[in-house]
RNA sequence: GGCCCCAUCGUCUAGUGGCCAAGGACACCACCCUCUCAAGGUGGAGACACGGGUUCGAAUCCCGUUGGGGCUGCCA
C-alpha cells in the first residue's frame, strides 16, 4: 500500500462530538501508522451549516487530542464551482434528471407504494431545469451495489430498494452526498473511515462514482464503517440527551491522552490484557480489520477511572501545571474552564502552599475540576461548611465539644509540624474516648468545612497554628451557643 | 413499513473450530491497609440471546427466530 491518505470530514456544529472525536482518532490512528495523511474536510454544503465559527471548536478539539490535520481544512462552501462543473457533467451525461415535485406531492404519491421514497414520477417528463428544479440521480431500475467494507465485509444493496435521490437542490446547491464523493476524488482519498450511519448512504456514493469515472477514472477508497457509539439505551448520542461535547470532558478536567486512550477503546481493544496504553503503542497496534462491529456505550464511569489512573501517574510538577487552569485559570494568556472560575479571590492564591498539597490531591482525585473544593479552605478567610456534615458530626456528636477544646489547647504548645500535631491529636481524640478515625472529624470540619478530604495534618501545618487555633474556638463557640 | 447493520458478564472487550468447566478492565460486594475520603492489595458474584443444523468437536461456520440499532430530508 502507498501512503494512504484519510479524511475526517464533520459537519460544522461548534463543537467536537465524541463520536466525531472517536472516528477522527480512527482516520488518525490509521494514517499515523501507515506513514499516511490525515485531512481535514468541513462538510458545510448546507448554507446554514457554514458559518465559519462553527467551525473552531472542532478545530480547537481535535488539537486538544493531539489530532492536528496534516491537510485542510478544505470547505465545501470554498468549493461550489467545482461541483457545479461536476453536476454540468452528469447532467450531460444523462445520470440526472430535473424534478420539480414538492416533499408533499412525493409523499402522496408514494403512500401506497411498497417501496417508499420517491417513485421516479419525473424520470421521463424530460423537464428543462430551472429555478424551482431539483436534480435527481438515476439509480438503475436492476442488480446491486456491494460495498466492500474492511469491518462488516461485503454489503449489498439491491437497486431496486433506491430510491432516485436528490443529488442538487433546486438552489443549485448540491446535497452531502455529491459534495463527498467529489471532494474523496479530488483529493485522492484511499480509505473512508467513518461511522456505521454513513453505510446506507455509501451505495449511492458509489453510483455517483462510477458515473464520473465514465470521464475521468479514480480508484475508489476503501471502506470502513465504525460501529455507533450510544448512550445507555443503546441508541445513538445525542446533543439533547447526552453530553457530547469533546469541550465538557476537558472542562471537567479529562487528560487528552487519558479520552484518546478510552476512545481508542470504543470498539476496538490492544492486544493483550491491557487497557492503558500510550498513542505509540495505539499507533502501532491499531488495524483498521480488528474493530469491532457492535455499537459502543460511551461509559463515563470507566474514562474516569482511567483519567485517575493517568492523573496519578504525572509527576508532582507535571499535576500542577495540569491543574492550574482550575485552580488559577489565566483566561488571557491561555485556556482555562469555561465552567468557572475558582471560589476563591485569585489573589489569595499561594503557590507554594498548593504545591504541598498537591501530591495529596492528586492521588484522591480522577478529573482536574475536582480539586478547587479539596483545597478551598487554604484560600478562603473562612471554610465553607458542611452544614449537614456538621450536624451529623459536630452538632450531634456529644464528643465534639470536648474535643475541640482539648485540641485547642494542645496545639496552643505543640510542635507545630505535622508529625506533631498528629500525636498530639490522637492523644486529644483518645482521651475522648474514641480514636483517631472517628476523633479527627469535629477537628476537620472546623477546619475545612467537609467531613472529607485530603489528609488533615499537612494542611494544619500549611495553614499555620494562629489560623488554625482562630478556627477550631469560632467553631467551638459555635457547638456552645446552642 | 422498506433497506441495511449488529448480538460474549450490567458496561467496554479477549476469543477467528479443540489451549474456554470463557480471560481482562469499569462498575458492584467483602476483607486488608488506613487520620476522613480516595488510591492500592486480596477475594467474590457476574456472559457466549434462542432454536436448528455442519463437525469427532462450536462462543467461534451456516440457516432461522427473537432482540437491539442505523438509514429511509431539496440535513450530514
Amino acid at each position: 500500500m502507498g501512503a494512504p491518505r484519510v479524511r475526517f470530514a464533520p459537519s460544522p456544529t461548534g463543537y467536537l462530538h465524541v463520536g466525531n472525536a472517536r472516528t477522527a482518532l480512527f482516520n488518525w490512528l490509521f494514517a499515523r501508522k501507515h506513514n499516511g495523511v490525515f485531512v481535514l474536510r468541513i462538510e458545510d454544503t448546507d448554507e446554514e451549516r457554514s458559518r465559519s465559527s462553527l467551525v473552531d471548536g472542532i478545530l480547537s478539539g481535535l488539537s486538544w487530542l493531539g489530532m492536528d490535520p496534516d491537510e485542510g481544512p478544505y470547505r465545501q462552501s470554498e468549493r461550489t464551482d467545482r461541483y457545479a462543473e461536476v453536476v454540468e457533467q452528469l447532467w450531460e451525461d444523462g445520470y440526472l434528471y430535473a424534478c420539480d415535485c414538492s416533499r408533499e406531492d412525493v409523499l402522496a404519491r408514494t403512500r401506497n407504494n411498497p417501496t417508499p421514497g420517491y417513485d421516479g414520477y419525473c424520470r421521463e417528463r424530460e423537464l428543462e431545469r430551472g429555478p424551482r428544479t431539483a436534480l435527481r440521480f438515476r439509480t438503475p431500475d436492476t442488480g446491486s451495489t456491494v460495498v466492500h467494507d474492511i469491518i462488516r465485509g461485503d454489503v449489498e444493496f439491491p437497486h431496486a430498494a433506491m430510491e432516485d435521490f436528490v443529488c442538487v437542490k433546486s438552489t443549485g446547491q448540491p446535497l452531502f452526498v455529491l459534495a463527498n464523493v467529489v471532494d474523496d476524488r479530488d483529493t485522492k482519498i484511499t480509505h473512508v473511515i467513518r461511522g456505521e450511519d454513513l453505510l446506507p448512504t455509501t451505495p449511492k456514493g458509489l453510483l455517483i462514482w462510477s458515473a464520473l469515472d465514465e470521464r475521468d477514472s479514480v480508484p475508489l477508497p476503501a471502506f470502513a464503517h465504525l460501529p455507533m457509539l450510544v448512550n445507555e439505551q443503546r441508541k445513538k448520542l445525542s446533543k439533547r440527551r447526552d453530553q457530547v461535547a469533546v469541550e465538557y470532558y476537558r472542562d471537567r478536567g479529562f487528560l487528552a491522552e487519558a479520552f484518546r486512550n478510552y476512545l481508542a477503546l470504543l470498539g476496538w481493544s490492544p492486544p493483550g490484557d491491557r487497557e492503558k496504553v500510550d498513542v505509540e503503542t495505539l499507533i502501532r497496534e491499531f488495524r483498521l480489520e480488528d474493530v469491532h462491529r457492535a455499537g459502543a456505550f460511551f461509559d463515563v464511569k470507566k474514562l474516569t477511572h482511567l483519567n485517575g489512573e493517568y492523573i496519578r501517574e504525572l509527576s508532582t510538577a507535571e499535576f500542577i501545571d495540569a491543574v492550574r487552569p482550575w485552580v488559577a485559570p489565566e483566561p488571557e494568556r491561555g485556556w482555562a474552564p469555561a465552567t468557572g472560575t475558582p471560589p476563591w479571590p485569585a489573589e489569595r492564591f499561594d503557590e507554594q502552599i498548593f504545591a504541598e498539597m498537591a501530591p495529596l490531591v492528586q492521588e484522591r482525585i480522577s478529573v482536574l475540576s475536582e480539586v478547587p473544593s479539596m483545597v478551598d479552605f487554604l484560600f478562603l478567610d473562612e471554610p465553607v461548611i458542611d452544614e449537614q456534615a456538621w450536624s451529623e458530626r459536630v452538632a450531634r456528636d456529644p464528643r465534639a465539644q470536648q474535643i475541640l477544646r482539648s485540641a485547642i489547647e494542645a496545639y496552643e504548645h505543640c510542635d507545630w509540624d505535622r508529625t506533631a500535631i498528629q500525636a498530639a491529636t490522637r492523644a486529644v481524640v483518645e482521651m475522648a474516648g474514641t480514636n483517631l478515625s472517628k476523633g479527627q472529624a469535629p477537628i476537620r470540619l472546623a477546619v475545612t468545612g467537609r467531613a472529607v478530604g485530603p489528609p488533615l495534618f499537612e494542611p494544619l501545618e500549611l495553614l499555620g497554628r494562629t489560623e488554625v487555633l482562630r478556627r477550631l474556638r469560632s467553631a467551638l463557640s459555635r457547638v456552645e451557643a446552642v
